[in-house]
RNA sequence: GGCGGGGUAGCAAAAUGGUUAUGCAGCGGAUUGCAAAUCCGUAGACGCCGGUUCGAUUCCGACCCCCGCCUCCA
């Protein structure tokens, strides 16, 4: 039985799907005006994972990521850059994709743009105006009247009486309430042709929280199972959204709210504003992308995540123990078919996914469900996983170590060779392949020789550049430290 | 100020009212020409003060400290 902690019940709640055996998630997805960080990669990882897992467990998942490729900020970047907005996101969404793709996250079933669905915004808004939400300002934007929606402030707990005390916005003169916030954005003169739409109340371009309300609710429906994002996003984005499509569709929006923790810097928050980011491309050009995704699944996603390079290199030590348990593993099956791993066979049968397959009734992944089924727990099922390592290790086991390869691929993680992946390098000047095996053979050469000074200097040298040597009954194999 | 989340061994990070988390690092041993890897064993913890309890890191209360949201933000 998964239980899910549910942001608007502020407890770990049973999932209990709308219709049985299916169910609809909507993420929160980026705005694509600048490279991503590591803190976009967290939300792509984490809800990549809930994703695997509700497949595993069987779930026909209908998953939607949404993507704003328009708004203040791209707007802005575009006039800077002088470049259209289609231009401009289309490079940043490309340069998403790749990303995502690196970090072994499963393309969504759906992943909308905002400029898609503007049709479908403006109908909406037509629905709060019917409803007597919203309203047209003096200025010309469309807002919506927060205090005309009775349960406004349920998700993030805030009363509409605590935020305006503590209120640090300045006020804008037409709203009604300095809470209201822009459904409609008029257009200004000096705006390109391209950043307006044709709408009944005047030329414009939509305001941010309404593009997830109706691209939620268009590919969802009204109600549906989960949505999830950042958890800055819960107020006011959330909030928002659940005032918008209550308001126009008078029905429950989302059942279950999921908000992940942030990446955090020296226990800061990892932001733009603070200029304390590190987008992932950067990153992965010193760490391998299966490392970073480890790093982000090894935390429970609702704790704050400190990134530092000593952290990344512990990740990295701890997936290598995992890989090494995996030498005597037969090779994949196949390769996955984009850009993710195997998809085990789902719990209690089924042969989806090949070769994969996890034997759901052995103890360790018993263990590792009951950790997953356990809002997600992913810090105890990798647990779990260094269990069965010992275990491949010290009984030699094939089962225990093809039962750990399947169980990692649950995460998205271990379906590499083994040996490639120990042999992966990062670094932009490494020793080839070819100069590590020439150096190999002299030493063993050397070492038949028993000339044990030259062989432990040429070990000596390799480890300078980054290479372990491992001696063993089957002979020489090395990997990078 | 309002609301919310935390403080676990050297570091990271879970669970749990009484019994081994787990990974890295440490220590002892096995193995190795020496190593590495691996295995076996071992040490080390629950912010502070009270309370409940036969027993609390775990429940309750006070306190100290950290972080987040309240402004665009994953």
């Amino acid at each position: 039985m998964l239980k899910i902690y549910n942001t608007l019940a502020r407890d770990k709640q049973e999932f209990v799907p709308i219709v049985p055996g299916k169910a609809g998630m909507y993420v929160c997805g980026m705005t694509v005006y600048d490279y991503c960080h590591l803190g976009h990669a967290r939300v792509l990882v984490v809800f990549d994972m809930v994703y695997r897992w509700l497949k595993a467990s069987g779930y026909d998942v209908h998953y939607v990521r949404n993507i704003t490729d328009i708004d203040d900020k791209i707007i802005k970047r575009a006039a800077e850059n002088h470049e259209s907005i289609h231009a401009l996101t289309a490079r940043f969404i490309a340069a998403m994709h790749e990303d995502a793709d690196a970090l072994g996250v499963l393309h969504p079933d759906r992943e909308p743009r905002a400029t898609q669905y503007v049709p479908q915004m403006l109908e909406m808004i037509g629905r709060l105006e019917q409803n007597g939400l919203a309203y047209r300002a003096a200025d010309g934007d469309v807002n919506f009247a927060v205090r005309k929606f009775p349960g406004y402030g349920k998700l993030s707990g805030k009363s509409l009486e605590d935020l305006r005390a503590g209120e640090r916005v300045e006020v804008a003169d037409s709203k009604h309430d300095p809470l209201d916030f822009v459904l409609w954005k008029h257009a200004r003169e000096q705006e390109a042709e391209e950043v307006k739409w044709d709408s009944p109340w005047g030329k414009g371009r939509p305001g941010w929280h309404i593009e997830c309300s109706a691209m939620g609710s268009q590919l969802l429906g009204k109600h549906f199972d989960i949505h999830g994002g950042g958890a800055d996003l819960q107020f006011p984005h959330h909030e928002n959204e659940i005032a918008q499509s209550e308001g126009a569709h008078h029905c429950k929006f989302v059942n279950v709210w999921m908000h992940n923790g942030f990446v955090n810097v020296d226990k800061e928050k990892m932001s733009k504003s603070l200029g304390n980011f590190f987008t992932i491309r950067e990153v992965l050009k010193k760490y391998d992308a299966e490392v970073v995704r480890f790093f982000i699944l090894r935390a429970h996603y609702r704790s704050p995540l400190n990134y530092s390079a000593a952290h990344l290199d512990d990740a990295k030590g701890a997936l290598t123990r995992l890989y090494t348990a995996l030498k005597g593993a037969p090779p994949s099956p196949a390769l996955p078919p984009e850009g993710g791993s195997l998809l085990p066979s789902p719990i209690g049968g089924g042969t989806e996914g090949g070769g994969g397959g996890v034997d759901w009734n052995e103890p360790h992944a018993q263990r590792f469900k009951s950790a997953m089924d356990d809002d997600f727990n992913t810090p105890e099922a990798v647990a779990v996983l260094f269990e069965l390592a010992n275990e491949a290790n010290r009984s030699q086991s094939v089962e225990a170590a093809m039962q750990l390869k399947a169980l990692g691929g649950v995460l998205g993680l271990l379906q590499r060779d083994s040996v490639e992946f120990l042999q992966a390098g990062t670094a932009v000047s490494e020793l080839e392949d070819a100069a590590i095996n020439a150096q190999i053979e002299a030493r063993i050469a050397a070492k038949q020789a028993k000339n044990y000074a030259e062989s432990d200097r040429i070990r000596k040298e390799l480890l300078k550049a980054g290479i372990v040597l491992e001696d063993s009954a089957a002979g020489t194999t090395w990997r990078r430290a």
